[in-house]
DNA sequence: TATGAATGAGCCTTCATTCAT
DNA sequence: CATGAATGAAGGCTCATTCAT
């Protein structure tokens, strides 16, 4: 019965899909680290199904940003070619990057925090977003000049911590900190 | 009996500092969310004896802290005085605040956190490391000129922030970082 | 999948009644205030299967108690109609009312702790055994007389305060006294 | 140095003095279950000065309560000579009664729960205070008559838990049922 | 494959009790 | 004798994780 097991599989993926919305919603309100029960219910399903299609809470986490991440690296490119220069390239990704992150409390931290269970993120993010970070990097380098030892990698980190907001440093604070980051990075010519 | 109770209260005086040694030392391995047990055990000590000398965690962080604070506030005075340039000696300071927070595992994030009971500390930061940071800014205004909106809390709390490491971003990272910002925070003119 | 479903059910409410059983036991032998734990291992299960079914103490004794005590509740109007007088009715339901209290160590003590957790079990008497007790004395009061300032509540608080029995104060010395403190109830007139 | 001696004697007996006032007012305010260290601060004294004057806590209640009880149980022979009647001699050494356990909290439940450590107060009131009900009782069985099986002990136990008051169960409550049980002792010959 | 009941480790916190000074 | 710092047992509660159905 090949149909029966197409739509046990559509079924699944939906599952899947429902757990992957949950997530992302108790994320945003609770943090990487909310309780797996609390991911279970909001998507209406068992904590058995949860850990079924996510064995790690770091499998979770990354496939809940995976597409994000995927867009977020996917406008490197466009906005080199829109933009007038490469920096202003650079500025306008930082900003989407910000504004991906700005809501997922404790990612940076957890991001951060060595956790190896991460790992799979961390490489997630070193193979998508960090190749399309070093694309503006090059080209400003090429162009305005940038100054030395800034690496796509650390200023994404750099980014992704300023990113950690809290009840008096909020998004705008984020955004305000990293726009003067990159201005620091650039050479002064 | 004066000298009776004079070693005991030296020896309770031990034990404390003892504890503040071993909460010090977990912080740096675990974070500041490290289990009350483990620091005990470290300072080889009942629980209940951390529980005496420092009813909550909070009190446990702030005191643990408050000294190398502290020291950190008094700094800036000093280098206004003796550095070339009101920027330099800003430059100076945020490397000594830096290499304060490096190694303190989790008290960016835990600021950042909100969490009501770690309030004694923030104000503690608030009231000591602000002023101290305003200063030097304020004389970075006068002098150089800095672009707007940079406040000495917002730009602690980004420092901060940029001082969480991890396996590939540390300590000599994050002063990269910093320093970008701080290069950044300078107005162009 | 319904039946296995069923099976689930059945079983977890097996696990349910389980609990139950083991807390009116361990309520016997070590009062209301008895440790989880203890009931817990009584009912062979572990401390999370308790509080997955029972969230909060009072939660636990109000269920352990809520049959007996809609029991009794159910036993006043009969009695009512098959006694000879309204005051025999009382003094028969207040004997029941006893043989429910009599093993329950600690319980009338708790009630009357005043303890905000067991406003569940003190709304739960309120609202069902002082309605049932009220009617009684409303019938004594039109056929016997009976003294004033004798309110259901306060009657059966009375009562279940002289239900605290010890190893001089039996169960028999409660009933004795009971049915002294109801004869003291009635009019002499 | 008897003088000394004496001193220290002196002294000695003036800490147990402050240790029992702070224990009757923190038994007031918290019941006879209150930790060992609100006694000792409210005395001003080490918790090891507690313990050494009274190993156990049924020490310090016992002691605690020892003169209020002595004075109840003087009260009996006066009101039995000064009072109209043997009973209105009982009634009026019953609301003495109440008056001194009422702001007992938690004494009543103690004694009632069979604690072994209460033995000594245990003692003391059968030593002490059921002879002076008895013989108001027995005053009672020659004059008005009373009902059988309504021996001191029981009747005092009844008393104690009928004074075991609360939110909405309090002292007035707690008389007028007493005056009840009374009432409901004498015979109606 | 989905479920969610059950488990139990782990952390928190309180307080009775001891004992060196 | 008095002290109070130190101890650690005891009990509460939460959640990650497993597994029978």
């Amino acid at each position: 019965m090949p149909e029966s097991v197409g739509v046990r599989q559509v079924q699944a993926q939906r599952t899947r899909s429902g757990v992957l919305r949950a997530a992302a919603a108790v994320f945003v309100e609770q943090g990487v680290q909310a309780p797996v029960r609390d991911i279970a219910d909001r998507a209406g399903v068992g904590v058995g199904t949860v850990y079924r299609n996510f064995p790690t809470r770091a499998d979770l986490v990354t496939a809940v940003y995976r597409h994000q991440i995927d867009a977020c690296a996917a406008l490197a490119p466009r906005l080199l070619q829109e933009s007038a220069s490469p920096f202003t390239a650079l500025a306008l990704w930082t900003d989407a990057f910000v504004d991906f992150l700005v809501t997922k409390h404790g990612l940076g931290a957890a991001l951060g925090s060595g956790d190896p269970g991460l790992e799979n993120l961390h490489a997630l993010m070193l193979d998508t977003l960090v190749p399309a970070c070093a694309t503006l990097l090059d080209a400003c380098a090429a162009d305005d000049g940038l100054r030395p030892g800034v690496t796509a990698y650390t200023l994404m980190r750099a980014i992704g911590n300023l990113c950690i907001t809290g009840p008096d440093y909020d998004q705008a604070d984020a955004k305000r900190m990293v726009a003067l980051l990159l201005t620091g990075c650039r050479s002064t010519a």
